[in-house]
DNA sequence: TCTCGATATGTCCAAACGGACATATCGAGG
DNA sequence: CCTCGATATGTCCGTTTGGACATATCGAGA
């Protein structure tokens, strides 16, 4: 039903604080896209989605934690675009950890379950 | 902007075998209601679903792998109804595995980030 | 043969989602 | 003051999603 994820890694994890604030494979891709371009929309387009969608999923982010985990500023010329805050930062990088832990978590039984699954064909 | 998960546990978990065959939390406890209550009816009712959502997922996860994970036969009182296959089984007790496994080997980052919110509270 | 309870399937519609496109705004530098 | 490049925001519209409701079908037992 809904449509599934192009295959990154293994899992697909999301880890909800609450009902506001959570993070998943694409949010925090953006964050990484951000962090090394230096804005949101380089990084937007480098994962194939518009300006608008990249911004609004910035503008959740902030407004799910309560505080800025990506902060802007106007202007081009090397003056204006987007930054990570010492929280986004944080927060990618503790996802990106509990990303690791998970696949070496599961990485056996996925492994069992795709073998499984081949093995229907036959 | 997708909307987030009641909060069941702590992350949440998607494994994907590829583009058309993946299970996540709301499908997993689909499978988990079908096997206690033997219908696909009551099974998505408990959960707040409509009898045609829950059919439409257990249609969704026989297709994507190919084999039936649930099989069904017509009939009431006590003839007809819903029963997860062996293949459904072993998905479903897999899935729950890897889902422990995960909880296991985030909670301690999850903790973390939880904190680091609240504490921007202050 | 009638009813009960369950699967199976269709139609209709409202809301959500996201892409496409158009502006507006701003900051720095020429 | 004009341009450039980036954020910020609005409108419009096609697609998808899922809820509500209506049937159809089937199997067993009364």
């Amino acid at each position: 039903m809904k449509k599934p994820v192009p295959p990154s890694g293994l899992g697909h994890l999301r880890i909800t604080l609450d009902a506001e604030a959570y993070i998943g494979p694409g949010r925090a891709d953006l964050l990484e896209g951000i962090e090394r371009s230096g804005s949101i929309g380089a990084a937007g387009k480098a994962m194939g989605m518009s300006y608008k969608r990249a911004w609004s999923l910035v503008q959740a982010l902030n407004a799910g934690f309560g505080a800025p985990l990506v902060v802007t500023s106007r202007g081009g010329s090397g003056q204006g675009g987007a930054q990570l805050t010492d929280l986004g930062r944080e927060v990618l990088s503790r996802y990106r950890a509990m990303q690791a832990a998970t696949e070496a978590a599961i990485e056996d039984d996925v492994a069992a379950l795709r073998r499984l699954k081949s093995d229907l064909s036959n």
